[in-house]
DNA sequence: TAGTGGTCTAGACCACCCC
DNA sequence: GGGTGGTCTAGACCACTAT
């Protein structure tokens, strides 16, 4: 009988429904690791029909504190350890300990860390890339591509691009894993002397093909950043694309109050 | 009867239908102000029932591309002139100039800006803020509440957080208007010098109540940012909530690279 | 095989918009 | 009033996961 009758509220059903669920999970009641009810057992509950719970359960998942699977059900995530990025991750002293900066980030986060190198070796420069790398679209760049885990589930997926005549020389650039302090570390032993980072930030949902990449729900907001990397002779020698899972992620910037 | 029968691939049909809208948009079929075919003539012309039109349709908002308003229908949304926001807006010698961050952002993008003040009044200090501005929670704090327009649509809240003691011998601060340069010149005027600013960003699906407020589809993105005016004797003076449609906005940051 | 989520239907009623 | 999107139903079939 369409909407519910007899001095009702606008709030349609379905979102009632799912604020209660996200309600219980916020509260406790239902706990990381638990299940929540399966989509019949709450059609009972509530009284309502197969396709309100569905709805309510689509919102559930916007939320984020839920991971849905197929023929098993919806479980409630652990905690999102959310994680800072901070500006400062660039700074040379970093560099010199030796230390990736995702890996030292995750760890004080007190979470496990993985990398996997999906590719690096030579790449047509995609438009756009090509641009801020000062270089012809589809020239061959160097192109260094992995998948960021976080306690065991895929949250980042990052590609540098690098101009061939900077990394000709520089064949630990080549390998999987570039040796400590990261690439950054190799260029500037080579010369290029870093004056600044260029990060630009964009929020958008996942692509059905992102989302099954970094395991989110169809639609779940990811973060695009690129980051150009500009050396003393204002030459940007490194453009990394990376997309992130927006709520495996903070991100803090620090501007200085310049005139 | 149920999935499409046939040799038919493992694609719904309701992607395969926001796919072809979307591609209809972005090719330019589809151009920015004219009206998506209503639901029911989507119905007759794919021959499915309403409900797969109506997921469709879901997915086709998630793209953002399109701005569906209810008894009306969906149209195609003028383009998003995406607009940036770069770590220099906060230049001395613009407020000095006299301009408004936000204004001038704008302008320079070629689009119309218009900011409504909400409130501005006396609040107790939420928990988070007043960690972040170094007093006890609830204590009475100035909050200043706005909404920013852009061509006529809100994308845009903030609502900044002013210590009482700081706000109290500054007039300025209390008026709709705070004068050119904003709060920050008249916090300057008054012997605050700034020594940066501490920006935190975090990307999520909007609340439907957000939705409504940024006039946006529930789930979308938006961005939730979090500054710190910090002085030179190192005090937060200011903090700035601010949660703003993710389509609208692009981020731009400069990192110096420190040692 | 039984239970789960995922897709789809065909139709109802409601609320909003504009003529 | 006639069109539009928004909610809801009751039931079907499919695909994945466990046992």
């Amino acid at each position: 009988m369409g909407t519910t009758v007899g001095g009702e509220r606008a709030v349609p059903r379905y979102v009632q429904i799912a604020d209660e669920i996200v309600q219980q999970i916020r509260a406790g009641v239902l706990k990381p690791g638990d299940m929540v009810p399966s989509e019949s057992e709450l059609v009972d509950r509530y009284g309502v029909s197969g396709g309100t719970i569905r709805k309510a359960m689509v919102e559930v998942r916007a939320s984020g504190l839920v991971e849905t699977r197929h023929g098993k059900g919806s479980m409630v995530k652990a905690r999102p350890p959310v994680r800072h990025r901070s500006s400062d991750r660039f700074r040379r002293s970093h560099r010199r300990g030796g230390k990736a900066a995702y890996l030292a980030e995750s760890e004080q986060a007190g979470a496990t860390a993985k990398v996997s190198v999906l590719y690096v070796g030579p790449m047509e420069a995609p438009t756009g890339i090509a641009d801020r790398l000062g270089v012809e679209a589809g020239v061959q760049v160097l192109a260094r591509r992995r998948l960021y885990f976080r306690n065991g589930t895929p949250v980042e997926t990052a590609t540098s691009y690098l101009p061939w005549d900077v990394v000709k020389d520089i064949p630990e650039l080549f390998a999987e894993n570039p040796g400590g302090g990261g690439i950054y570390a190799r260029l500037e032993d080579h010369g290029h002397e870093f004056a600044e980072f260029i990060e630009t930030l964009q929020a958008r949902p996942a692509s059905k093909a992102e989302a099954s990449e970094l395991a989110l729900s169809p639609g779940a907001p990811v973060v695009h950043l690129i980051r150009n990397a500009v050396t003393e002779e204002g030459r940007v020698v490194e453009v990394c694309d990376t997309l992130m899972a927006a709520d495996q992620f903070t991100f803090e910037y620090r501007i200085p109050a310049a005139d």
